[in-house]
DNA sequence: GTCGAATAGGTGTGTATACACTTATTGAAG
DNA sequence: CTTCAATAAGTGTATACACACCTATTCGAC
């Protein structure tokens, strides 16, 4: 008679959920995203929208290229991400060295965004941090790098 | 004269962008999810249908709700990627046990989608588990559930 | 039985993500 | 100087995500 396929019998599937990497990374990032999005909501922010302007900002005017490369993020994506943020006043995009490039840069009122968003970073991150363990979150943090790296 | 105010100075923001949880974990999740999708490109399925296929014929017939709280996702997203699911002919979503529940189950197609894509899954999965080494692969999960276990 | 709270689910809107493809510009080989 | 590969960026399309708000159904107190 026909059963279901070794290969998909129910504790082979249950052992894939457990283990597999990508499902649990995401499935992770969803949930600590609603955790930040909702401190930060007050600035008006999205993490998202937090971490870009905060590289942005490190970086100095930067091109879309180089800061799609530093935040791992598509280029085409953080084209759109950037749209929003311009939309909102909070970067200018102007032009870059050559006439193909063009570099970001924050306005005052982006400035302003991250003085407002960094407490509620703050408390948030203090959060996570008590709730995992201070070891626990950097070993965590350098396995997030090394995931990073696999890919590269 | 006015300078960068002290909460934006240059060592805080690098501090800020080296330990972020959020920031860290979906930048990783981005990383991570291009490396599945591309092995498991072969399959017709995504990693977050891979993802939603194996927990529903794992649950089998699970209502909407109920699938969205083990995947950890908002139920009104889990309603447009079913959706999609169900366009594709993967899944069936059928009356449930009171005529407010929906209940989800695998079609035929879902099956073999399925069956299509472990071996990709596990070619994926071996080489992340050579990557990041066996032991730290389990820890990292542990602590991505843990992550997940903060915000509920 | 009636009514209101709780439960299950969908829609409107906006953001985030990425692949395939395209345009514009630069730079280098000849 | 021309031509062509490389580089920088944008668009079309589709999926993924979630908040605010809505409808339909069920259930329990009365």
């Amino acid at each position: 008679m026909e059963e279901t396929p070794k290969i998909l019998d129910e504790p082979r599937c249950r052992e894939i959920g457990r283990t597999c990497a990508c499902y649990n990374l995401r499935r992770a990032a969803r949930s600590i995203t609603r955790l930040y999005d909702d401190f930060l909501r007050p600035s008006g922010l999205k993490t998202t929208q937090f971490s870009v302007l905060m590289t942005a900002k490190m970086r100095g005017p930067v091109t879309i290229t180089k800061l799609a490369d530093l935040t791992v993020t598509e280029r085409t994506t953080l084209t759109r991400n950037l749209t929003i943020l311009e939309k909102k006043g909070l970067i200018r995009i102007e032009p870059g060295l050559d006439r193909r490039e063009r570099q970001v840069a924050l306005t005052e009122a982006g400035h302003e965004a991250l003085v407002k968003a960094i407490p509620l970073w703050e408390m948030v991150q203090e959060h996570v941090e008590k709730g995992l363990g201070q070891d626990r979150l950097v070993s965590f943090l350098i396995e997030l790098r090394e995931v990073v790296a696999l890919t590269r």
